[in-house]
DNA sequence: TTTTGTTTGTGTACGTTATACGCTAACAAA
DNA sequence: TTTGTTAGCGTATAACGTACACAAACAAAA
């Protein structure tokens, strides 16, 4: 078999935002498509001089008006089956790019946003939707896979370091910190012993301020003390496997 | 900035094994370089219809002379940087292929296998060396990074998930697991204390065959229980970053 | 034969962390 | 005033991590 020529790199981010109740992922939306079709992940093909990252973080801005410093980003795995792109869609990129490739090989990743009215306001301007991420069922080419895969490694890393808070205003309440965990993992939590362990780690700052209008006993809110985190970089062994 | 064409794309993989010391990584020596470039990891480019998984199982039994059933693959980061190959490294691999590519991306790729006579001298006869990571301080264009990179993955898994077995002959001693984890961490470990956990786990089964002719008393041998330990598998929620 | 060095393997003590759950406080809305 | 809801404190107990004492088993040296 010879080696393979006239191939195309691309990116496509799984895009997770949180509204304070359920896990958000952004669509674009493709207007002359079928509605099977029609929903795919902000992505692009990379340009010359370009590394994968710089890629990911331009179709970012893009797509949510955010920039780098605004953005958490994660490069998680690549999707290499020789015929997830063909057809249709192979002549869709090929039309839109003037080139002619064969094959499209995508590198999958996923980013972290608060999201605020700002956000929300510049993604529905781009046609581009937030959608629940459960009732996602499907999406153009192979993107469902790469939106289940991200999720899988959110999953994971929300548990080993301190990302949640990426997906978290500022100031929160522990509630909402909570509510995330479940959102994302699908999990309830006793309430008075998450708050516990969350307290005692030492890397959330109580504000003084609280909640106003709700109705139940307003909660404070709460800042993640990123240095306090850093200072206690834990390198202990811990074989969570056993 | 123009969609980027004529790119290629390769996989290097970083192969683990350890001699029941220390742990070593497998490299591919290049009879016609100067010293610094001579090593390097082993790695092709990408051929027509083959994913890239497949394209790294069919270095490793290039390399190896064993087959997937036999190996450990974790796909980990990708090294798009433009630059990362150029000069004659280009030009080596243009003329090797007969391929005019402008620039070569590469996915980063580590393995895991298990260290014994016949894979050692499968390897030798193919004019490859089992190098102590420790030792290792150049390779050619960026391997020593992947490398590098390919440790940092290995030793977060191994505290996360049973893969130090990857590496272990089927019947192993606990001195041995010890001892394995001590050379890929850098760190000592009470031997005491990591057998009681070991042994606690449920996932050691013990042999009942001993060492022999050891200078001390001899150790029994135990196999890793793989069914023992999906039956566990635990979905435990723990936060480790707290 | 005895001693020495080395590693296996058992056991104990103590502090930390996880988990289950009772209870009061504070708010809006009914 | 009552009701529903969430915040926030506290307590008991089990599970786990860590430090360390010590006997047992072997080969090799004395």
């Amino acid at each position: 078999m010879p080696v393979q020529t006239n191939q195309s790199l691309s990116v496509d981010c799984a895009v997770f935002g949180f509204d304070g109740e359920s896990l958000k992922a952004l669509l674009i939306e493709r207007p002359t498509y079928n509605a099977l079709d029609r929903l795919k992940l902000p992505g692009s093909m990379i340009l010359e001089n370009e590394t994968l990252p710089e890629a990911a973080y331009r179709v970012l801005e893009e797509a949510t008006g955010l920039r780098k410093r605004d953005l958490y980003l994660k490069q998680m795995e690549i999707f290499s089956d020789p015929n997830r792109v063909s057809g249709d869609e192979l002549e869709w990129i090929n039309r839109k790019h003037g080139i002619r490739t064969v094959r499209v090989v995508t590198v999958g990743f996923y980013a972290l946003l608060k999201l605020d009215r700002r956000t929300t306001d510049y993604t529905s301007s781009k046609g581009a939707r937030w959608v629940t991420v459960d009732v996602i069922q499907r999406l153009a080419m192979d993107h469902k896979e790469i939106l289940s895969t991200a999720l899988g490694h959110l999953c994971r890393e929300m548990q080993q370091s301190p990302v949640a808070f990426e997906l978290l205003p500022k100031k929160f309440t522990i509630r909402a910190l909570q509510r995330l965990f479940e959102a994302a993992l699908g999990i309830e939590i006793d309430n008075r012993n998450f708050r516990k362990k969350m307290l005692s780690s030492g890397f959330l700052h109580a504000t003084g301020e609280k909640e106003q209008g709700v109705a139940h006993k307003p909660a404070e809110y709460y800042t993640f003390d990123r240095s306090a985190y850093r200072r206690a970089v834990k390198d202990k062994l811990r074989m969570n496997w056993v």
